[in-house]
DNA sequence: TTCATGCTTCGACAATAGACGAAGTGTGTT
DNA sequence: AACACACTTCGTCTATTGTCGAAGCATGAA
C-alpha cells in the first residue's frame, strides 16, 4: 500500500526512556553486559533482558558470547550517527535531560562518539586534519579520503592502518557533532586515534560518563599534534 | 542527574504509527491541513488533532493559520532531515512497508525530499554544480558555498537569490539521501530549482505522492543543464 | 555433582496513551 | 443573524506495553 522504509519501529524503540537511557550508555562505545544497562536504566534485569531482545530485533544492536558473560554493543557506525544526530535535534529543540549537571562543559570539549573522539577537541583535530591535506572530503558522501602525507602522518603515530584498510568498515568518515554542529573523524582511523591517546596516557575516560579527560600535559602533546592552521 | 539532550520525546513522537505517516506525508514538503493528515494516517479528525498538538509542542511541525484553514508544514530542514536520516537507517535494516509497490523505482529516481529534490536526478544535479566548481563544499559544515560562476549560472535559469540570500534560511545545504546514501541539494537555492523545474514544465509532482514525474522532454532538458561529468 | 552467577522466559499487573463520540470554539459565507 | 465548515477540547473506553516476581536455562567454578 504505502512506499519505502518505515521509521516507526525505529522510532518506537527510541522512544522508550529505558531503552533510551541504555542506547546513550551504549554511544561510550564500550561493550556493556545486561546488568551493567540495567544499572544504567534504573530497571531489573528481566526487563531490561526484554528490552534488549527488542532493540536486536529492530537491529540497534549486537550481542557477543564470551563465556557466561553477554557484551552488548551498538550495531554499527549508522546507529552511533543517528542517536547522535537526534541529540542535535533535541539539543536545537529544547529537549534537555532533567538538569545539564556541572560537567556538561567537560562533556562540551572532549568525549566519546560510539568509539572515536568527539566534542571540541575532536572538532580541533579534524579541522587540522584537513587543513594540513591529510584527509579530503569527497563530493558525494561522508567518506573521507586518506592522502599519502596523511598515512605517513599516522604511521610515524605508530599506527598500522594495514589491518584496517581490509575491514568492511570504513576507513575514515564524517560524524556531525550535536554540542557543535561541526564535522569530527569517525571511521575504524578515528578509533585508532582514540586509542592511541589512550595508550599515550594523555587521556582517559571518565568512569561511567562519556566524557573523555585529558591530563595537563596530555592536552599540550594533543595541540601540538593536531594545531589550528587558519586558512 | 544525567547530562545531555534527551532523545526519547523525539522517538516517541516519530515511533507511533499514524504520527510518522503524518511525517513522511509532510515530507512531501507541501503544507497539508489536518483533515488531509487525518486521511492520510486513516484516523478521525480528533485524533489527528490530538497528534499535531503533541508533534508542535516536540517542535516537529508548525502551523500557519489562513482563514479557517490551518496549514501544517515541518518545522524546519533539520526535521526533514532526521526523518530522511531514520529512512535511510530504517531501510538499511530492512523494515519495509507491508509492501514495496510497483513506484519504488520511481520514487528512487525523483521525488520530492521536504522541499528540495532528491533520488538518482537529485544527485545527478548536486553532482554537476560540484563538478563544474558551481558549487563547493566547506570542511567542516554542510553548508555549501555558492560560488560566482554559480551565482551567474542561476541567474541565467532566471532565479533571483538576493531574496533568498536575505532570508535566516541558508541559501545552499547538502542532504543525504536515503536510497542513494550520497547527498543532494537542499536549502532555499535547492527548492527554487525545484520550483524552477515545475514552472518549466519539465517535471510535477504525482498527486499525493512523493514522487516527481518528470516529463520526455523536460528529463533531456535537465539531462543538458546537469550533465555528468567526469573527474 | 553441586553450587553460584548471568541472563532469559513466563505470567500477571498497572499505567500509559491512542482511539473515537459528543460537544465547544472560532472563522468565513449566505 | 443563521449556517456551514475546520478544527479543538472533553470524557471515556480499550489496547498496548513496560514493569516486576518467580521459575527456568545456560555456563563456569568448586
Amino acid at each position: 500500500m504505502k512506499e519505502g522504509p518505515d521509521i516507526t519501529l525505529l522510532g518506537s524503540l527510541i522512544g522508550d526512556p529505558a531503552r533510551a537511557n541504555m542506547l546513550t550508555a551504549l554511544m561510550s562505545g564500550k561493550a556493556l553486559t545486561a546488568s551493567e544497562l540495567a544499572a544504567e536504566a534504573g530497571i531489573t534485569l528481566q526487563t531490561t533482558s526484554a528490552h534488549l531482545g527488542k532493540l536486536e530485533g529492530g537491529g540497534l544492536i549486537r550481542q557477543r558470547k564470551q563465556g557466561r558473560h553477554r557484551y552488548f554493543t551498538l550495531a554499527d557506525d549508522d546507529v552511533g550517527g543517528l542517536l547522535e544526530t537526534m541529540m542535535g535535534l533535541a539539543a536545537k529543540k529544547g529537549h534537555t535531560r532533567t538538569r545539564t549537571g556541572p560537567r556538561a562543559p567537560a562533556l562540551r570539549k572532549a568525549r566519546v562518539c560510539y568509539n572515536h573522539l568527539a566534542g571540541e577537541l575532536g572538532v580541533q583535530m579534524y579541522d587540522s586534519l584537513l587543513a594540513r591535506g591529510f584527509l579530503q572530503e569527497q563530493a558525494d558522501e561522508d567518506l573521507l579520503i586518506l592522502s599519502d602525507q596523511g598515512r605517513d602522518f599516522v604511521a610515524d603515530l605508530g599506527i598500522d592502518i594495514s589491518p584496517l584498510n581490509q575491514s568492511r568498515r570504513p576507513l575514515c568518515k564524517s560524524c556531525l557533532d550535536w554540542s557543535a554542529r561541526r564535522s569530527h573523524l569517525a571511521g575504524s582511523l578515528g578509533t585508532a586515534l582514540l586509542e592511541h591517546f589512550y595508550h599515550k596516557g594523555w587521556a582517559k575516560r571518565v568512569e561511567g560518563q562519556r566524557i573523555v579527560e585529558f591530563s595537563r600535559p596530555g592536552e599540550v602533546s594533543f595541540q601540538k599534534l593536531f594545531p589550528l592552521i587558519e586558512c
